[in-house]
DNA sequence: TTGAAACATGAACCATGTTTCAACTAATGA
DNA sequence: TCATTAGTTGAAACATGGTTCATGTTTCAA
């Protein structure tokens, strides 16, 4: 979780790297098993995202794949097991896409801004994003949390290299952290999914402002 | 729900807008059946709190509050029901201690953080606040869109007074509002709900100071 | 005191959807 | 070719819990 991105370094038992997703001990050996794994995780993001974690059935999730109901079980222990790789993955997806988004040289609020816009461009072209994050407070609150304090230990991190560089006042890095995570989600919430009546620049010009001067008129 | 600090007050409140939540043509009649609703109401809370919805069963509600499955029904359609009924009333009582908390003369950013001061009271007394809320856009995205939207309208308001009164400098107050709540809310998550290692004066001056003058070294 | 309306009861009904399983087909390697 | 393992299938078993309903009890105004 806490590395960027992992192309193809598949491993062969449980480990930690997201290895397609299915349980341990249900990794497939064939082509045509990993093809249909794959098929069966596009599919969950499609029936989870559109109806909720509770709403989703196995056999929606099996009808979009176009496989048989047991094939389901084949891969994964349950419905459960399917919903926290999800959650994984689209957890490191985000990441992925925050990070990549901000150029070589960038620090300070610039490099904030950078990544909030990455963030804001993921969201609106995965609107199923929030749903699965969301409710795996429910479904799935360890991933849930690692999710979230992972994101909040990365900004923190990059505050204290920014406070090293004095491009950032020194201060309180992790409730920093956690207060601009929590800008960035909403603002993705509101300007990702709800609505795009605003452009990713002025959102990301107007957060900008309140990161480098606050809100108060200059005294 | 009975809380410390609000505590005769867990369903009922005399305005015509909030009736108690029963159900449409389902008000209780006697002090006898106003007395069952309000246990009803109360144990639901608990139980969609500690279990979340899905989780969270008629026959729990009706076991905590002590009364039979059936007698649900007499006020309430439907396990939506109620939850939608609880999702209004917490929304209504977290702006209220929000703005209960703000001292009367105050203004700008100190304003800020005083309702943030509340709101992390109230998450800290109202650990299910969270579950609830947030599982509202699932089972019920009405009220909880209605919930943000509203929150935010609040928290923009302010900020225009706040322009007006030349304590905050002119700017956009529509995504300022949705970053300060992202704000308010993950703190609220880190700092309220999931551990107290913080005071709430702590996070209150970061927060303050974020506000005041953002994260960059004075230019 | 009385009777009609309000309220309470919980077993049974019922819909939904997860999981299992035994029979089958496809791929692989010797 | 055969033997073995991997993968597929979908009907049925199973569990869960929301909702209904016929019956009994309480309340309260007249």
């Amino acid at each position: 979780m806490a590395t960027a991105a992992e192309p193809e370094r598949s491993a062969i038992k449980g480990g930690a790297a997201f290895e397609g997703g299915a349980s341990p001990g249900k990794a497939p050996r064939t082509a045509r098993g990993r093809e249909t794994l794959r098929r069966l995780m596009d599919a969950a993001a499609l029936e989870f995202g559109e109806r909720g974690f509770h709403d989703a059935s196995i056999s929606g999730i099996t009808r979009r794949a176009g496989t048989a109901l047991g094939s389901f079980y084949t891969y994964f222990d349950s419905k459960d097991a399917i919903f926290a790789a999800l959650v994984r993955h689209m957890s490191q997806s985000v990441a992925q896409a925050a990070a990549a988004s901000v150029s070589p040289g960038s620090t300070g609020i610039r490099r904030e801004r950078e990544a909030l816009a990455g963030f804001l461009g993921f969201a609106r072209e995965h609107k199923e994003l929030y749903r699965i994050i969301d409710e795996a407070e429910f479904a799935d609150p360890g991933n849930y949390r690692a999710h979230y304090e992972g994101t909040a230990a990365r900004i923190a991190a990059r505050f204290d290299e920014g406070v090293k560089a004095g491009v950032i006042a020194p201060g309180d890095n992790e409730i920093r952290a956690w207060a601009v995570m929590g800008m960035n989600v909403f603002l993705g919430l509101r300007f990702g999914v709800w609505a795009e009546d605003r452009s990713i620049d002025d959102v990301g010009a107007v957060a900008e402002a309140l990161l480098t001067d606050g809100l108060g008129t200059r005294s």
